[in-house]
DNA sequence: TATTGGCACTCGGGAACCGAGAGTGCCAGA
DNA sequence: TCTGGCACTCTCGGTTCCCGAGTGCCAATA
């Protein structure tokens, strides 16, 4: 038995299966593929195959249909890149285009991703952690309420309104101002919330307690680790295309798509800026069991985020690789240069 | 044939029938309500009601549902008004409380309403129109490009980045500070842009052309009405509760939910302060033919943006309405107050 | 006139049944 | 090592059949 033909019937098998959802036969595969073999030759791969956990039958008098394992297999050492078409490229690029703010960007990343892959698509905002500030704006809502906006650097914003101590007047504001973003300014975040920490020591007495509370407003700003959770999906119309059992799929995938800290888990067990997979029951997610992950970082330099894709095992996985590496591309891109 | 009691059976079919999501029939109906008759009466009743058009059967031998009429009919004159037990009351106001962002304040909404109400959510973003301008923020991002952001009462933030035709010093920078705010701030948004137009016909010649492109810019962005279909969708999972059938339920629903023009049009019928709700049909949309809307306004003084649930036609009307009414007021008064 | 008990009738849905067809494993021969 | 042949297995779709819930109608009754 040739190695090299058992890997090809693999290969044809999951691509079968992922074409048609239906279990593929021995004839059906012969007919299909060009084995140059008759059907009892692939009977005894397919044996061998199924000996080895790749595939398997769900019953029977049925055909075959890969494993996890299988899927594994074929993703790490069978399957072939697959390059967009410069069409698709041209839509990504398109798409991507107009955008002109950060939620801008993230949401139509979300669609875009989910109307390639034809799946269910996530984006994680860039994390809070890996931004620089850009600007500190404090604005007066009243004479002893301030809004605190932290403009980022990835173009995230975040706000927060603050009870003043004691009346504001301009020249105090005028102060707050330009020491916070003397402070802040242009730093990473942590460093921007060490350097903000000593101010309250180096100002006036009496305006050391105001200056406390800002500062102190800002940097839990800068360290909430809730807003870190910010994701956003979209495509969650495709889960009908699944065509799978109710029950056992599409629920859980809805459920698990409100939980947005297990899709973050979910998302971050591929942090690194290389499109990574997780197939069926790799994770720790027994509800899961027959959804697959690809996913992948973005950012220019280092892993602002994450973004990906969610779907049946049974998925175009070359596919859906390639749109998530080049999704992520264009925003990296984007984020860099705005 | 009293009439009364003709609409009390009316009343526990619509109440039953959404408990159980069976066709009820007399038998069970005098069981489980003391109408106090036989159910032989109850048929009388039943035939009539069906006469108006109120009921219907699915098939000959089966038990009474509600048509979309009958619906009608009870959210209009037989629902009582069910108030929020005071734990529902303290689970909003704790949940709503911590938000210190206008995004923190939608999206605890949404997840709010979604599990109050045990259905998929919609809230809708405060409208641009709807707001006055609190402070516009320049940020030098290079010699030739800056970052414009809005700062708006509603607590919207709106950003764009600005290519200058000329070289940015600090003065210029100031000098755009100045004049954008003493135009925009405290004003309206169509005040605003109106009045932002106006200057670079104001300033020296030679700085007119960086104050139209920024004005140009900050115009756009006020007048963007692509960022007022923002929506954001919660409790997606609850669809999979509905037990109905998933191809004429559940996917459209789906595809709905999806499209944000469309469930902006869903919201927006209901512009005004009060609860008003969609039965079945009686929207243009075919699709959702078996899909209800309850929704309102929220906003102190004016209708800032609305928010709702969106379920079977066969819901907890009086629940729904009660849920959706008390989150729109402690929305707004959030909303005002910040 | 409104209500009630009785009764015949209808019809959906689940259980049981059955046959066709797809697919397999195995074996003997090339 | 591959292939053709063959007996075997099991799912799936269609059909039939029966049970029971629920109805409509009617005659009797308060």
């Amino acid at each position: 038995m040739q190695e090299d033909r058992k890997l090809a019937v693999l290969r044809a098998i999951v691509e079968d299966y992922v074409a048609t959802q239906e279990p593929v036969g021995s004839k059906a595969l012969v007919e299909r593929h060009r084995l140059g073999v008759s059907p009892a030759t692939v009977r005894n791969d397919m044996a061998a195959l199924e000996e080895e956990g790749l595939i398997a039958q769900p019953h029977t008098s049925a055909g075959r249909i890969p494993t996890d394992k299988g899927y594994r297999f074929f993703v790490d050492r069978l399957s072939r890149l697959k390059p967009l078409s410069t069409a698709e490229r041209r839509a990504i690029a398109s798409f991507l285009e107009g955008a002109h703010d950060l939620d801008d960007v993230v949401r139509r990343s979300v669609r875009l991703l989910a109307q390639l892959t034809q799946q269910v698509a996530i984006v994680q905002y860039p994390q809070l952690a890996k931004s620089t500030v850009r600007h500190v704006e404090l604005v007066a809502l009243s004479s002893t309420r301030l809004l605190a906006v932290l403009i980022l650097s990835t173009g995230r914003v975040e706000q927060r309104v603050i009870e003043i101590p004691a009346d504001l007047d301009d020249e105090l504001l005028g102060d707050l101002r330009s020491r916070t973003n003397r402070s802040a300014a242009g730093q990473r975040i942590a460093d921007a919330a060490a350097a903000l920490s000593t101010l309250p020591d180096e100002v006036a007495p009496e305006r050391s307690a105001t200056f406390s509370v800002v500062v102190a407003t800002l940097v839990e700003a800068m360290s909430d680790h809730r807003s870190d959770e910010r994701v956003v999906v979209g495509g969650t119309a495709n889960l009908a295309r699944f065509g799978d059992s109710f029950e056992s799929s599409i629920r859980p995938m809805l459920e698990a798509l409100e939980e947005h800290v297990v899709l973050l888990k979910l998302l971050g067990e591929a942090s690194s800026s290389q499109v990574t997979v997780r197939i069926g029951r790799e994770g720790p997610y027994d509800q899961l069991s027959s959804t697959s992950v690809v996913a992948t970082g973005y950012g220019a330099d280092e892993v602002l985020g994450s973004l990906g894709v969610v779907g049946p095992t049974r998925m175009d996985y070359p596919g859906s690789m390639a749109a998530v590496h080049a999704v992520a591309r264009y925003v990296s891109d984007i984020l860099d240069e705005s």
